[in-house]
DNA sequence: GAATTATATTCCAATATAAGAATATACAGG
DNA sequence: CCTGTATATTCTTATATTGGAATATAATTC
């Protein structure tokens, strides 16, 4: 029951629905997820905590990024599910597309270390 | 995306999963549920109004009762999918296992009129 | 090891959520 | 129409969640 909960919590908030979806295109670090959600550092970050804690993502920390990457699911079959389920849901919500526009112009190497 | 992340909000409650997992196995109405979970009334009628609301239960007014049923999901595609989830989901948690146990005993002519 | 950069954590304010007591409403029976 | 019963709503309190500013941590480069 609780692994339920939590991923129900997890995926009960837009900032983080929009971090799954935009990660079904590709990893994507702290900074690009910053800039693509239009919101600050701290908040990417905890909304990632949540979601990885979930089993929804992982994180792998490659130098000075840490990447993160849609988890395979093996949490626990809610996750699983999610996931699969998430892999075609919302992807005609406008508020969904108008990120993924941006996205081809979210690299790190332009928006980092600026 | 509201209507989604309004699913996931409303099963985000571990009182609101048990009353859709306890929906699975008749329609019961307000006094039958706030038995079955061990709290206040008003509580019952917040939850089932949050359900209501998302679409995952439906209500209907007999006599001096509000009997609650679990919708056909028609409400949208991620209500559907996630009824039909939990159809078979949580059926094996221990918490939720100790409920059903006690469901033949909660009728609401021996609750109800008290 | 000092400076820089990316990310995480802490702290605080604003808001949302959950619970129950008290109250209001709706309906049935006399 | 009054009474009693089932449910809904309001009000209040306690707790949880969200967000950002400030700060801490980790890793790279010089």
């Amino acid at each position: 029951m609780k692994e339920f909960i939590k991923a129900m919590k997890a995926l009960s908030d837009i900032n983080r629905v929009k971090i799954v979806k935009l990660l079904q295109y590709k990893m994507m670090c702290v900074c690009e997820l910053r800039t693509a959600l239009g919101v600050a550092q701290p908040t990417v970050s905890k909304h990632l905590k949540i979601l990885e804690n979930a089993g929804l993502v992982v994180s792998k920390k490659e130098g000075l990024w840490v990447n993160y990457y849609l988890s395979d699911g093996s949490a626990s079959p809610y996750v699983a599910s999610m996931l699969g389920n998430l892999r075609h849901w919302l992807d005609h919500d406008p508020e969904f597309k108008e990120i993924i526009e941006k996205l081809p112009d979210i690299r790190r190497d332009l928006i980092c270390n600026v």
